[in-house]
Formats: structure tokens, C-alpha cells, sequence
DNA sequence: CACGTCGATGTAATCGATTCCAAGCAATCG
DNA sequence: CGATTGCTTGGAATCGATTACATCGACGTG
């Protein structure tokens, strides 16, 4: 592969003059960026970002570390964010910690050691010794979708207390009472922050949410089954079952049927977390949006604010309730009036 | 951040020690070695792989292209490529191509830049100059799931002629005989291998395949929406609408809904690329399906040989079909028996 | 005409590792 | 006892870029 030094040759001029050509600086002359041009095009040479990068100390990457590559949410996260990226001259690499710290943390500590510009994290956990050393070490970061509190660190999240009232509401509508909870992890913000949505909404209309109503997943569809197995042993089962993820839903989905019951019938099932496929399942599944791309792009942007020495910007924008058939039939509307409470921080 | 030379110094030796010991090189006492890890320890010093890659020429990386992250196919191909790749050794970087070649080529060129040790492609259409200049430059190259002929690159695929002629065996049973499919781009093998499996198959019923029933899409759902509805329009519309990848069956069964029309009453509907959320859409959807997991690991594997220097090998691996609802009923089994050839090349 | 200015260019240092080579030293051998 | 061997170790070159600094000519000005 051609260096920097064989095209210097090719043009019969230095090293630093094809740089600067590259890096089109004011003070080369036309005659010696055409001779330069002309090399660089007869070897299809192409400047080793490895080198430049340690000498710039600057990568122009940053590091996506998400819960979940099979979660569509975080794959609809990922793409938004790479897209934003590359619009605005970054790369991203992206790293699955599939839910477990260990794993997030060989991703993390593989995206430092690569000396990545910043990092965009949506953490598995209430953070590792070495994510809390990278946050406060200076390493430019931005959490997305959940956070670690009391990490000096800006978020960039949805708001769903707004759409999980908005749920409540259409269930009580319905006449539901009984309603239950699949939690996500405690050690996550979204998995309790949605279940205290959830209890406040209840609180509301009087209603309590038992432990019994509580079970304890962990974002994943196995955990799901399980946890709705648990209900449907109750002496007196929930006749709602809101899921803190879209997996889990489909889990619980899976013990529903498996018992021969059906939804929303026997049982109701409402989702945190919209995805295209909600449309298609039996019955189309009642679920929390949250602005998913939007979310991705104000991460990056904040994040690169930081990078480049802006003063970045924690946002909070809201999510919203897309009613469809999965908690009992409304003759009304298939789409109530969106939220519209807005946040930020 | 430290260098190894504040920890040669740290420890009272030259960095040519530090880097011995770090890369256990024998010829180190056993008290230098000591000296050095606490070193290390002390100040919580990482090799910067930037500066090592200059030097070794080695990134232990290699980047994966493919053609569209949303699509759970491919994440799942993402998922066990970087486990596979994580346990030799290796990081991945992903490139999402969104089936742009544009956007394929500017991954590919990102890539190559970083000095990646390998690629691996899904390749979006018949392969750019770029990629063809790489491949014969010697970048080591593997093709997962689709191939670009006529380029000596191992290619680690699955083979569904068995499974495509077990659904249509599946479907003529059911008593169907007007077949249509959704392909996917002409320009990608998948896409073209998938119509002609088909045929064949039918062929052996003594079934055409008319124009009018061969669409053109191109692996995205609104294309299987678009598609569908001109099956739907036509005089004497299909029975059976086979999609060639999961997205496009999306669409269609959107299409077929719009309508007003029932699968599989109305039309029966079979999709090629099973996915976890066919078992929950309604009716459930009869899909072929790959062996995902093992493809993504076969492919690492042979990039890996071909990196290290090893001969690799191409693979091919049998899709198998998974018979559920949206077809008709079939009162005798679920999942019938699986298909059994296995090949190779 | 001497001197300062300015634009274009080259030389060399540098980033943080790895690795070849030579040297120091102790142990072993003839 | 001198020479050889083998183990440790450090010095210095190197990977491919960027960039501060020096140089060199041309030009304008007092």
C-alpha cells in the first residue's frame, strides 16, 4: 500500500507538501497541488488513518455501546446515530454488551484503547469502576436512552411519564383494574423509572400496584414468559400486562398463548417501547413510542458538541401512547391525541 | 493518558522491557516483569492500539458490511460474527450499506482506511470498483449470504433450493397453483437465486412462472407493499405471494390487509428468512429459514484462516422450512421433517 | 542598494508502540 | 584463567502521518 512518501517521490516533492496538499492548507502552490493530485490519483493512494491518527491524537470516531443489537429499538438507535455521525465526519463502532456489564465492559475498554473521540453509552448497569473512571477521567461521553445517576455525564432520553399516563388512562377506560408490571433490571434507570410511571399513573385512579403485580425481568423475552407465567399462577391474575420492553412483551405474549388464553380477551398486554412489528403481531400490540431517530441524533450531536469543545446538551423529549387492539377494542380512535408535554434538562 | 514510557520510567526500566513484558516475550527476569506490572497497575496504564497498529501493521479487526442493519436477518449474522470474532481475537467494526452501494463503497473505502485486516461482505449490488480493487489487492475477503460472481473470494452462504422446493411441495399440497414471488434485486445473488429456485421447483409440478407473477423488489418492505398490490390488481391475482426476504412479506401482508383481504383465506403468504417475530405476526408466517448463527460464525472462521494465512474455505450450508399458518392449514404437523441435504464447495 | 516581508518548500521532531542489534554480565567450559 | 555461551537489557530505528521551524527567493520600500 502506497505511503504518504512514495507519492512525495511520484511528485518529486516532500513528504510535508503532500500533506499540506491534503490537508489543504492555504500555502502550497498551484503548479506543486496539481503534481501532487496527479501522484495521488496514479497510485490510488490513500492516507492511513491509523498514522494520522496518532499523530492528531483525534480519530474522528466514537464508540455506540448498546444493551442490545437484537432489540429493535437499539437497532433503530444505532442507525440513526451512525447516520447523524457520518453527517456530521465521524465513524462509529458500535458494541453489543447484550445486556451483560462484563461484556460492556470489554466493549468499553476496547473503545478506549482504540482512543476514540467520545462515547455514547446506553449502559447495561449502575456503572462499572471503569466506566465511572472514563466519565470522570475526561473521556468525552453522553448517555442515551438510560443513564447512571450522579454521573456528571449529559443524557439524551424520552420522557414516558406523560404516554405511560396516557396508558393508564386508556386501561382504566377499558375498565381494567388489575394491572401489572414487567420490570426491567433495577440496575437500569429505565427499569425502574417506568415502573414508577407506571405506580404513579395507578395512584391516580386510586389503584395500587401490589408486588405480587411487580415482576422482575430483564429486558429480554425469556424473562418475560417467566415472569407472566407467574401471574397467571396468581389466585387472582392481572387482567393487564404491561411489559417495560418490547421483548418481554413478546414474551409474555408466548406464556398467553401458551395457556391457551387469548389477548385481549382472556388478558390485556401493552408494550414500553414501539416497533414496526407491533403492527403485525396477533393482535397488533398497544405500545409506548418514543421518538427513537430523533433520540439517536440529538445524542450524537451532543456528543460531538462535547467532542469539539461546545458546552453539550442533556434533551428529554417525550414519548407517546399508540393505542392499537392489544388491551380490548376502543370504537373510538386507533390513534388518541398525541402527548404533548415537553421536557428538558 | 500514559505512555509506555512513564511506565518504563515509573518502573526504573526502557520501554523496550515494558513492551516485552506486555507482550510476554520470554527473555524478561522475573523481577523486571514485577516491576513492570506494578507499574502498570500504578498508573492504570492501556497499550494505545493506534500506535501499535502503525508498528505491527495489525489492527485485529475486520470490518462487516452489510446491506441493511434493520433488517433482523442480518443483525442476527451481526451478533454471532462478532461473538465468533470477539472469541479469536478480534474486534468488528460494522458498516451498514442501507442496500445503497453508495454507501456500501463509502463503508468499504472507511474501512480500508482504518487498515482493517479483513472484510466481510453482504454485498448490496454487483460490486463497485472499489471492492473489486480490493478484493484482487489482496485485502482479505470473505462473502456472507450473497456473493458477487466471477470474484475469488470464499463465500459462506446458504443454500435454499432444498427448503424453496419443500415449500412449493408444501403449497401444492394445499392444493395452490397459481404461485407468485416478490425478488429482490437483480443486481444481488439472493435475489436473483431465490426466482430461479422457484422456478425450478414449480417446474417440477409442471407450474409456470409468469412475468406477472415475478415482482421486483428490492428487500425493503415498502417495495412488498408496492409489488403486492400489482399481484392484487391483476385479473387473475396469485394465490400465493412468496416474498424473497422477511421485510418485503411485511409489506405484502400490510397490502393484503389494506385490502381488507385474510391470510391465508384470501391469499396465502411465505416468506424466505425466518425471524422470531414470524411466530407471533398474524396468522404466523411460513418462512425458510437459515441457519443464521452458524453462517456468521462459518464466515469469521474462514476469514480468520485467510488472515492467519491458512487456506479458507468456502460453505454452504442448507436453509430448512418451517411450515406455520399463513399458508393454510395443514392439520398433519407444524414443523415438517427438515431437510437433509447438505453440501459444500 | 540593503533590508524586511511574504509565500512556498524542505528538514526534522514527534506521536506510542515494537523489534533488531549490541552490550553487559554471569555462568560454564576447555 | 581466558573464552564462549546465554540471558537480560537498553539504544535506536521504524511504522506513516502532521507540523514547528528554518530556508530560500522574489519583491517592495526607504
Amino acid at each position: 500500500m502506497a505511503s504518504i512518501k512514495d507519492v512525495a517521490a511520484e511528485a518529486g516533492v516532500s513528504a510535508a507538501t503532500v500533506s499540506r496538499v491534503l490537508n489543504d492548507h492555504p500555502s502550497v502552490s498551484a503548479e506543486a497541488r496539481a503534481r501532487v493530485m496527479t501522484a495521488v490519483a496514479a497510485l490510488g493512494y490513500r492516507p492511513n488513518a491509523v498514522a494520522r491518527s496518532l499523530r492528531t491524537d483525534q480519530t474522528h470516531t466514537f464508540g455506540l455501546v448498546i444493551s442490545d443489537v437484537m432489540n429493535p429499538y437499539f437497532t433503530e438507535l444505532a442507525r440513526s446515530v451512525e447516520e447523524e455521525a457520518r453527517a456530521l465526519g465521524y465513524s462509529v463502532i458500535i458494541g453489543n454488551a447484550d445486556e451483560r456489564p462484563d461484556l460492556q465492559d470489554h466493549h468499553v475498554r476496547n473503545l478506549l484503547d482504540r482512543r476514540i473521540d467520545g462515547l455514547l453509552v446506553s449502559p447495561t448497569d449502575g456503572g462499572s469502576p471503569l466506566m465511572l473512571d472514563a466519565a470522570r477521567g475526561g473521556t468525552p461521553m453522553v448517555f442515551v436512552d438510560r443513564w447512571i445517576p450522579g454521573v456528571d455525564v449529559p443524557v439524551v432520553r424520552a420522557d414516558g411519564r406523560g404516554a405511560v399516563r396516557d396508558l393508564v388512562a386508556h386501561l382504566h377506560g377499558l375498565g381494567h383494574r388489575r394491572l401489572a408490571i414487567i420490570a426491567g433490571p433495577a440496575a437500569t434507570t429505565t427499569g425502574s423509572e417506568r415502573v414508577e410511571a407506571f405506580r404513579a399513573a395507578l395512584a391516580e385512579y386510586g389503584i395500587p400496584l401490589p408486588d405480587a403485580y411487580t415482576g422482575q425481568g430483564d429486558f429480554q423475552a425469556e424473562s418475560g414468559r417467566r415472569v407472566t407465567e407467574g401471574f397467571l399462577d396468581l389466585a387472582e391474575p392481572p387482567e393487564v400486562v404491561f411489559a417495560a420492553d418490547n421483548l418481554m412483551a413478546l414474551g409474555a405474549l408466548d406464556a398467553i398463548r401458551a395457556r391457551g388464553m387469548r389477548v385481549p380477551d382472556d388478558i390485556a398486554l401493552a408494550a414500553f417501547d414501539d416497533i414496526p412489528w407491533f403492527v403485525h403481531t396477533d393482535p397488533p400490540i398497544t405500545a409506548i413510542a418514543q421518538p427513537t431517530g430523533e433520540l439517536g441524533r440529538a445524542a450524537v450531536r451532543a456528543l460531538v458538541d462535547r467532542i469539539e469543545g461546545r458546552p453539550p446538551q442533556s434533551v428529554t423529549l417525550p414519548a407517546r401512547l399508540v393505542v392499537r387492539r392489544s388491551c380490548g377494542e376502543n370504537p373510538a380512535s386507533s390513534e388518541p391525541s398525541p402527548v404533548t408535554n415537553r421536557s428538558h434538562s
